[in-house]
DNA sequence: ATACGTGCAAATACTTTGCAGGCTT
DNA sequence: AAGCCTGCAAAGTATTTGCACGTAT
């Protein structure tokens, strides 16, 4: 059994186990949650689901991705301007680099980051909800094809 | 000569130097990011200039705070469901922390930070852009005060 | 039957944009 | 005179909410 039909599991007995219910739409958000590893914002998720069953609408995907959030089985990346994006493979927080150029959002091993939430607690008295980190910048990729448009 | 004095005068000389006018508007909006150290939005911003001018519009702060973020003479901190904060004051880019009760935004000194931005360009490969570290808790004064509404 | 979930539409909040007029150099 | 800047209003985007209907237990 591979990780992402655990986490379905994982999410389904969660979700259920809290008294919600597991309806069509909710199965196929836990799946796609569960699938994908590229942290898609609420839009895409919409559009996969779309195909599956057209009468969905945007509201559910935002209540049940609400949901998720509170069990934390899903963890949030939150951006100012453009749409959050969720991590339901791995919904354990940790940080992230995002490509400004072609929007890809990709996990980072920071050895630094765990031990942060614990320090900054002590150092400041805050009682410590949760630590985001995220990187803006430009994939190697990216670097490549966007020599000519450098002035 | 203090600091929210030199920083009036670097912000002046920055735009000047970039082409800009330096507006009554702009002026005020410059007084304020130099002397007010608590991250304010633009709204507050706002609410401080109507005072002075009371026909400024909103859409003008915006402009002057793009255009001083794109001279890097203040830090924008990003949020997803709040507005934005700004940070004149101390515009090279620093950690901040937020207490979700009392909305108050704080420095926060860390000294992995610094290094954080190479490491990752080493680990990574990416051109790093910007780096936020923006961490939520609870502060020590609202810890004190919410012991009544916690469940 | 009761409570929860869905889908639609309207509302909200924040920010950006288009444009006409004004001011500065 | 030319260009930048302002203020207003409209548009845009992302998300939340109210509500009536449907469905599962």
């Amino acid at each position: 059994m591979n990780n992402s039909s655990n986490r379905f599991e994982q999410m389904s007995y969660k979700l259920k186990s809290a008294g919600y219910k597991l309806t069509p739409q909710r199965v196929i958000i836990l799946q796609i949650l569960s699938q994908r590893q590229d942290h898609p914002n609420p839009d895409s998720i919409y559009a996969t689901l779309k195909k599956q069953l057209p009468t969905t609408s945007p509201a559910t995907i935002y209540k049940t991705l609400a949901v998720l959030k509170n069990l934390k089985e899903v963890l949030e990346i939150q951006y100012s301007k453009e749409s959050n994006r969720y991590d339901g493979y791995n919904p354990i927080p940790h940080p992230h680099i995002h490509c400004i150029k072609c929007k890809k959002l990709s996990d980072l091993n920071l050895f630094v980051f765990d031990q942060l939430s614990e320090e900054v607690q002590k150092q400041t008295g805050y009682q410590v909800h949760s630590l985001n980190l995220l990187i803006d910048g430009i994939c190697p990729e990216c670097q490549l094809t966007s020599q000519e448009d450098d002035k």
